[in-house]
DNA sequence: TAGCTATCGCTTTTT
DNA sequence: GCGATAGCTA
């Protein structure tokens, strides 16, 4: 049966599947079948004796996850396959923190934060030092204590390390240690775990108990590691100590596809593996099954502008397909039309469906134009992340009544919905709360438990309020143990007036999150009837609530219904489509504005570029737009500097139309279309005066000012192609006009312009984009 | 304490 | 251009 799976792989997959035993490193280029590999190698391993209990497989999604073993299952069967430890890092090891939880003394059920809950826990411990949240900016510091967390530094190896504390006072913000340490004693007295926790504890688990280490390293025998370019220090050590014993790690990855580096991952535990084991075989899968000859080729000509990487050449027996197309529009709306022409003429002309497209894009922000579009065309699409629907409002205010069920010590769900519906709990009473909470080293649950114990200064109204509160928690936790979750949560939003609030809305808003609310329901219903097949499943309630807080949009996706695909591109990793659009290709915007400062940064930008140029199979888009509405305003923008490094040869300009039509005949004088020119108003700022005709209202913004810095700063004459070299006082050489001298630039990326002096002809600017110059001295 | 209005900050990506 | 929050008023 294995032998069958062996067979359809080419040789360089095989090796690796042969290797039972030691350290391995697969590097996979994109689209070479990887996931394969890994599949066919499990499965080789249980046909080989290897028991499915004693092997982990950690994956970067709960999708691949759950696709590697279905796939795993067709091949060893289902009964086997169930067997496998097999998910992401955080899943995985949340689990083994339940069951050891009581060595960390955490309860069973510790709750898990998101994001949203942490930073407003953040926000609270802000206020109540009584510091500027101007300076000590929740999300920041949020981002502070969690790169703190994955590389290990804990609150007390922050408080023994002057040069973090330093840092931290260097920013303004010397009381960083203080608020990481209350944030950390918060969410162990409410019996939470935020994200890096997960990971965070582990690492305690397996370093202070070695009886539990070598629990786990005697249990996990074989583990293999997807996606191992997007690691962190805290997974990386993980990984480590259960592997240390056999040694029996493989680990997959792909340098250059390595973009999360800005949540800690650590580019360096890929490049390093090869030093960190004895004996390390690493195998190399090069072969592109996925793209066409055009999109691999064109894709390896980006990843050569990057310094940092691996030996890799990816090559494709594929055919050459048709050229990446390139078009620009004058506003992120008419970009949006264009997207949804072309998938609506495509679709016609060659008999395809919605699935088969993608749209990809930077930000989130983005979706907005395609989806109106999309819309407007009656494309049916699906937008994943961005806001999930486990992040909404209503939602989290269901699921807020359903984890006090659970852990009444959870502060944030507490918080949230103690007040609303509105019972006349007011902001004061739960401040008190939260001080006398704070003072005993209690939860505020327990604080108002005990309310008559305490003097709290409340009116007998009020505390006859907090008493019904308490016990309506404690009916639901009664219901709890005797009926279903969908019966417990149906209760609660009835009982809790939420479904009430929202019905006197009336509102189409309202009416939509009642139907939210609905398929929340509904979701736990499904849920429940899935566990009952499952068989050592525990209370349904508190799974539902794990795999909720871990779930991710892609998840939820069944992806039976014909849709075309609305995603950032790093929740594309991973995907493949026929056909992909990478809109936004602008400077500031992709590459972002935020990576222009270090040369690492950008080459993560261009890793990503990579990523999001190799899910395209068959027919790739690349587009911009002149302009762009962001944060309500319309911006300038220029063409990304991703287009540029691109060879020609791979790329075909669909609409050089309207003013590029000018551009190639250099002697027309510029000003002609001065008002199209972007660059060149916002350089005419001694012109400040001239009234701007019909374009935006301000185009010296200070926004447009504060651009050209990180451009023009990155690496002079490495920024983009077209301005190597060349600076005033060149002496060049024009195809035209013949000899000339370079007396002014101007401009950035591709509006970059040469005011040249030529022998014949006279002075003349050229952009630089067409002008075919040679510089001769 | 509740509800309304004004203001802010946001948009880099996610488990 | 939106959503969350602060601040004001009843």
């Amino acid at each position: 049966m294995i032998d069958k799976y062996i067979a359809q792989l080419n040789e360089a997959q095989q090796a690796p599947v042969f290797q039972k035993d030691g350290p391995m490193i697969i590097i996979a280029g994109a689209g070479s079948g990887k996931t394969r590999v890994l599949t066919v190698r499990i499965s080789y391993l249980m046909s080989l004796g290897v028991d499915a209990f004693n092997i982990l497989a950690l994956t970067f999604t709960n999708k691949a996850a759950r696709e590697m073993k279905k796939r795993i299952a067709d091949i060893v069967g289902n009964n086997e396959a169930k067997n496998l430890w097999m998910g992401t890092f955080h899943s995985v090891f949340a689990k083994i923190l339940r069951i050891e939880a009581d060595r960390l003394g955490y309860p069973s059920n510790f709750t898990i934060y998101d994001t949203q809950d942490s930073v407003r826990l953040i926000t609270a411990i802000i206020k109540e030092m009584q510091l500027d949240k101007d300076i000590y900016k929740p999300k920041q510091v949020y981002s502070r204590i969690s790169s703190y967390k994955n590389s290990l530094i804990t609150v007390k190896a922050y408080f023994n390390n002057p040069e973090l504390m330093e840092a931290d006072a260097m920013s303004k913000k010397p009381r960083m240690g203080e608020i990481y340490q209350a944030y950390v004693e918060r969410c162990f007295k409410s019996g939470a775990m935020d994200f890096d926790d997960l990971l965070l504890k582990t690492n305690e688990l397996l370093n202070r108990f070695p009886d539990v280490l070598a629990k786990y390293q005697e249990r996990f025998r074989y583990i293999l590691v997807d996606e191992y370019q997007d690691t962190n220090h805290s997974q990386y050590l993980i990984v480590r100590a259960l592997s240390d014993r056999f040694q029996n790690i493989c680990v997959v990855g792909d340098d250059a596809q390595s973009i999360y580096a800005f949540r800690g991952a650590n580019i360096n535990n890929i490049l390093n593996f090869q030093k960190d084991y004895d004996n390390v075989k690493t195998y190399r899968l090069e072969q592109n099954y996925r793209s066409t000859k055009n999109i691999v080729e064109a894709a390896n000509s980006i990843i050569d502008k990057n310094k940092t990487k691996l030996d890799k050449v990816v090559w494709t027996a594929n055919d050459f397909g048709p050229k990446i197309k390139v078009h620009r529009s004058i506003t992120d709306g008419e970009e949006g039309r264009f997207v949804a022409g072309e998938i609506f003429e495509q679709k016609m002309r060659n008999q395809l469906h919605n699935g088969q497209f993608a749209v990809l894009y930077r930000t989130n922000a983005q979706s907005r134009a395609i989806e109106d579009a999309l819309r407007k065309r009656d494309i049916p699409y699906r937008i994943y992340g961005g806001l999930s629907f486990y992040q909404r409002k209503e939602i989290k205010d269901v699921l807020s009544y359903l984890r006090l069920v659970i852990n009444p010590k959870d502060e944030e769900a507490l918080v949230r919905v103690i007040n609303y519906p509105a019972r006349g709990i007011g902001d004061s009473t739960v401040e008190k709360l939260t001080v006398a909470a704070n003072h005993y080293k209690r939860s505020i649950f327990e604080v108002m438990e005990h309310i008559d114990k305490i003097d709290l200064k409340l009116n007998s109204g009020t505390k006859q309020k907090l008493n019904d509160f308490v016990m309506m928690i404690k009916s639901f936790q009664v219901i709890n143990e005797n009926q279903d979750a969908f019966y417990l949560a149906e209760h609660i939003t009835k009982k809790t007036g939420l479904v009430q609030e929202l019905k006197k809305d009336g509102t189409p808003e309202g009416i939509a999150r009642l139907e939210n609310i609905e398929e929340l329901l509904n979701g736990i219903k499904d849920f429940i009837e899935g566990q009952k097949e499952v068989d050592g499943a525990r209370g349904a309630l508190s799974e539902f609530l794990e795999d909720v807080a871990l779930a991710t949009d892609l998840d939820k996706d069944t992806g039976d219904d014909d849709r075309v695909a609305l995603m950032t591109i790093h929740l594309a990793k991973g995907l493949e489509f026929p056909y992909v659009f990478i809109v936004g290709l602008e400077e500031d915007l992709f590459p972002s504005a935020m990576s222009l400062n270090t040369r690492s940064e950008l080459e993560e930008e261009r890793r990503l570029f990579y990523v999001a140029l190799t899910r395209a199979e068959h027919q790739a888009y690349l587009t911009y737009a002149q302009s762009r509405y962001r944060w309500g305003k319309l911006t300038d923008a220029e063409p990304s500097r991703f287009i540029e490094e691109i060879d020609d040869r791979y790329l075909d300009y669909i609409n050089p139309v309207a003013d590029s039509g000018y551009r190639y005949k250099p002697s027309i004088d510029l000003d002609i279309f001065g008002d199209i020119d972007k660059s060149k108003l916002r350089l005419s700022k001694p012109l400040a005066g001239t009234p701007p005709k019909s374009m935006e209202p301000e185009p010296v913004s200070s926004l447009n000012i504060r651009k050209l810095k990180p451009v023009s700063g990155v690496a002079p004459g490495k920024a983009n192609l077209f301005d190597s070299n060349l600076s005033v006082g060149n002496i060049v050489m024009h195809e035209r006009f013949g000899k000339g001298q370079i007396i002014n630039m101007e401009g950035v990326g591709a509006d970059k312009k040469a005011e040249i002096k030529f022998e014949v002809g006279g002075i003349k600017k050229l952009l630089l984009k067409f002008a075919k110059l040679e510089v001769i001295g």
